[in-house]
RNA sequence: GGGAGGGUGGCCGAGCGGACGAAGGCGUCGGUCUUGAAAACCGAUGGCGGGGCGACCCGCCCGUGGGUUCGAAUCCCACCCCUCCCGCCA
């Protein structure tokens, strides 16, 4: 949520900055709605005021009076009876135009509308030369009986995975490779609920903008998070913070749950983009003045989760078209692929500064009044992909895989390496 | 799932149609006193929004949303949440 009083300031900074979101279309018409709910707030609390002046004197007043004061009571008590709607209609109509804009792009965002408009920050790390053509984590993950498409197909449908054996175990092993780091920075490990309500997937800026990747349950009006972000940001809604204790960091673990309307046809093959997958997310509450230098943080705890994996990885400054309606600014990690033979996305952060907070209302208490914390949140690792870049990256011509030394703490002592079964 | 009782300020807790943003206590912060501290005493202590250049003024908030009423923390309805008992259960 942007702040409406900074908009009614300075309304053409907010314009130049949401015209580069397409989303500055709707500012002429917040500004007018928002200027006929202040008539009426100031003619309504007149009135208010008048009742509640009156309303003192009644009580005191003796039974004979009161039944002469009645009726210009109840003249006051019409007008507002008129004109209470009117100002609740416009109020919910500036809310619903402020709940659809998005946060403000960074200066350093570059513009753009698809990831090829992302600005290469850095590749970091070689491309493995494997010296034969390499195989995909499909391929792969087959061989080694990691996992089986098929039949998860026919329990749950497309996009979905079961996860077997060794892939089981290697998934375990970054569970905890990821939470050592995050906690030995500082994030207090959660495991978070995944089922929530509309108010926190609203609170995180995902309702309404991306409705349509969510899944609903039926019956209880609940929605299955898409990632621990939403819980996480949830866990100090509505409260005020005191300044010492932040920055407040977490990591989250967690299933992801997305629906991938409109991906259909894309990355349709393996695990690469499924319904379902666990991911360890960080997330970070900070005083608005820290929110850069978080972002900052975060960037660089996954450069070394994905760095100490052995992968190939370039940094990337996303977009303006392709940032989240909460971030004003986001980087994603991409990882080198050896199957698809390009750089995919395998982590990203963003720094929501108080869009978030602001929706949810957390706040830090302060000497000049309470103002919305800073949130950020950023991936520490994503199962599925992450699995898949290593057994791609590491992959070996005899089709077996030797992981990294980074997780060797984490596995089963028989598993350093995956090979083909049979 | 069945039954019972509850949700009031940072916390505890009174209020159960009219002067209530709300008694009292605790906590916190100032002050008096003291060599210092404690005790005692005095005072201050919520959030959100609107208006005004401003000192300030006004409105809203007693779980949430509706309703009754000239007027609701107080009465009615719905929902949410918490606690206890029974049943079921990882």
């Amino acid at each position: 949520m942007l702040d409406l009083k900074a908009i009614r300031d300075d309304p053409e900074a907010f314009r130049l900055g949401l015209a580069r979101r397409g989303a500055a279309g709707e500012l002429d018409g917040l500004l007018s709605l928002d200027e006929r709910w202040r008539t009426l707030t100031v003619r309504v609390e007149e009135l208010r005021a008048e009742q509640n002046r009156a309303s003192r004197e009644f009580g005191r007043a003796s039974p004979e009076e009161r039944e002469n004061r009645i009726a210009s009571l109840r003249s006051v008590s019409d007008e507002l009876g008129r004109l209470e709607p009117e100002l609740a209609d416009a109020a919910a109509e500036v809310e619903a135009v402020l709940a659809r804009l998005p946060n403000l792009p960074d200066p350093s965002v570059p513009d753009g509308e698809t990831d090829e408009d992302n600005a290469v920050l850095r590749e970091v790390g070689d491309r493995p030369e494997l010296g034969f053509e390499p195989r995909d984590h499909v391929d792969l993950g087959l061989a080694i009986g990691g996992m089986d498409l098929e039949r998860a197909a026919r329990t749950s449908g497309s996009r979905f995975v079961y996860l077997l054996g060794p892939f089981v175990w290697l998934q375990l092993a970054l569970l905890r490779y990821a939470l050592d780091r995050a906690t030995s920075r500082g994030f207090l490990p959660v495991i978070p609920p995944v089922l929530v309500r509309e108010e926190a997937m609203y609170g995180t800026g995902f309702l309404p903008t991306d409705e349509a990747q969510i899944y609903v349950t039926r019956d209880d009006d609940l929605y299955l998070v898409g990632t621990s972000e939403v819980p996480l940001a949830s866990l100090h809604q509505g409260e005020i913070l005191e300044e010492g204790d932040l920055p407040l960091r977490y990591t989250g673990y967690s299933t992801c749950f997305r629906r991938e309307a409109g991906a259909h046809g894309k990355d349709t093959r393996g695990m690469f983009r499924v319904h379902q997958f666990d991911k360890v997310e960080m997330f970070s509450f900070v005083r608005p003045e820290d929110s850069g230098e978080e972002h900052d943080l975060i960037l660089s705890i996954e450069e070394e989760l994905v760095g100490g994996l052995g992968l190939p990885y370039r940094v990337v400054n996303v977009c303006t078209g392709e940032l989240g309606a909460s971030a004003t600014k986001k980087y994603d990690i991409e990882a080198w692929f050896p199957g698809q033979g390009r750089y995919r996305e395998i982590t990203s952060c963003s720094n929501t500064t108080d869009y978030q907070a602001r929706r949810l209302e957390t706040r830090v208490r302060r000497e000049d009044g309470n103002r919305p914390v800073h949130t950020l949140n950023g991936t520490a690792v994503a199962m599925s992909r992450t699995i898949i870049a290593i057994v791609e990256n590491h992959q070996r011509q005899d089709g077996s895989v030797a992981l990294p030394e980074s997780l060797h703490p984490y596995l089963p002592d028989d598993l350093r390496i995956l090979r083909p079964r049979g």
